[in-house]
DNA sequence: CGGCTGGTTGATCACTCTCAAGCGTGGTGG
DNA sequence: CCACCACGCTTGAGAGTGATCAACCAGCCG
């Protein structure tokens, strides 16, 4: 099914390229030597499906490269994404033995997995690793939320527009250059075909093609191929995206 | 402002009407001890905001009784609710010093609130603690993405039975009357207005309104003033709020 | 060359929003 | 006691955004 079982390279932590962005962020040497006896890699291509709702899950996860999709799907069809796995991010939950979302490799990936009851163990015994798994949850918890302002207020096109300011902005996180982030053109892949990008925004494949389309008539992007979008203002991206300026929130009237 | 705090009463843990649900859920006796010399109790009355969006928040809280939401607000004033805060839920984000929703009660309020470096600290010191947050934050997690399926892809209808069945299911667990769920009708008291209720589904009043009066008219729910809502049959709410039954997920097609 | 996949574009439809009027209850003051 | 108003809610008519259905296009691979 695609799924390619790697012989177990003994591959150092320390040179891990997610180090200190992901769940073992914070830990020890010591700890780190824990976590290395139980880990092994997976890989997957491009289309992969990793886990289904309801199927026995018992690994959990950090994405090394690569991203991956969890979606949700009602029985006539409908379907939701609900989260993008990116490098660094934590898949799977301790203490629950099913998956609860399908999992799926939008492009080629590389995931770093733990067996779930020997994490487990490790979680008890060791504080560190909870408490970036705490943080890191919270963190996902106010991307959901945010995710659901958007899906739930938004405009088609200010939708479009979010999911590019984002990808964006954590595609200079991963290269870090944060500080260019705000000035002259820009490249970013997609990661996603229309129809994941239309599950992701809550819409259409067709509305989300139409409105790459008038955001490239507007001249605020351009296109090379499908998957390659050149942000030539992110500004004005940011500005028909709907979000406040993140750094600097309004005044605002009390009662 | 009508915030009213109250004299520090030495409230017993013990007698808590939350005690085994919300964040202490799982600590010892000592660790109780040593929350409560850093608790403090407020309470509020309904329509009463509690923090805004930008301010300072020296403190975290359980909600003990009544409901809270939280809403994100655009510039131009849309809103999008991103979670009601119902017994036991805890509100407040360890290591973060400004609110970054706001927070207002629905009904009238009490909280049992930590100031929040105190707290910080024990979450440090005490894993029954950080680990009962853990799992109260993931369980969090996957009520925002079930609410990102709602908001992306189901219809109004679909998305007001949703919301009913929800309360139904809520006040269940508070009343310990869960095997008298699925038989016979229950009523239920919305906490929220009808602009509340759509701002939590992704709709304007109005679509609340008529769609509120269509199950009406449909005979599955009857109404008793405004606010209590009778349902008088769970399993066609169910239907039509398209959820898949939980215990029994459906069989997948595999590739 | 033909079929397949993914993407674009067009025409029409329908659901929800918008704008507006009306209703019922509760509170206030003459 | 009743007139009046305010507030929350309901209902109606019309408009607009995004969905649906359908045709077409480009690249790719057999």
């Amino acid at each position: 099914m695609g799924v390619v079982d790697l012989p177990r390279l003994t591959q150092n932590c320390q040179s891990c390229p997610i180090r200190h962005r992901a769940v073992c962020a914070s830990c020890e040497p010591d700890e780190l030597n824990a976590l290395e006896r139980i880990k092994y890699y997976r890989s997957f291509q491009a289309g992969d499906p990793i886990i289904w709702t309801g199927d026995a899950m018992d690994f959990v996860a950090t994405v090394i490269s690569g991203v991956a999709t969890l979606t949700q799907t009602m029985e006539d069809g409908r379907r939701q994404m609900v989260g993008l796995l990116l490098p660094s991010d934590f898949m799977g939950r301790p203490g629950r033995a099913r998956a609860t979302y399908d999992v799926v490799a939008a492009t080629d990936l590389r995931l770093c997995c733990f067996r779930r009851k020997p994490f487990e163990d490790m979680l008890q015994q060791t504080p560190h690793l909870s408490q970036r798994l705490l943080v890191m949850a919270l963190d996902e918890l106010d991307a959901s939320r945010d995710w659901q302002l958007l899906l739930g207020r938004k405009t088609a096109l200010e939708k479009i527009a979010t999911l590019l300011v984002i990808l964006a902005r954590r595609s200079a996180i991963e290269n870090q250059t944060t500080a260019a982030l705000s000035i002259g053109p820009l490249a970013v892949d997609l990661p996603l075909s229309r129809e994941q990008t239309a599950d992701y925004l809550g819409l259409t494949l067709e509305t989300v093609s139409r409105k790459i389309s008038a955001l490239r008539r507007s001249g605020m992007i351009a296109l090379e191929g499908n998957r390659r979008v050149t942000i030539k203002s992110l500004a004005a991206l940011r500005l028909v995206s709907g979000e406040h300026d993140p750094e600097r929130p309004a005044d605002r009237e009390r009662a």
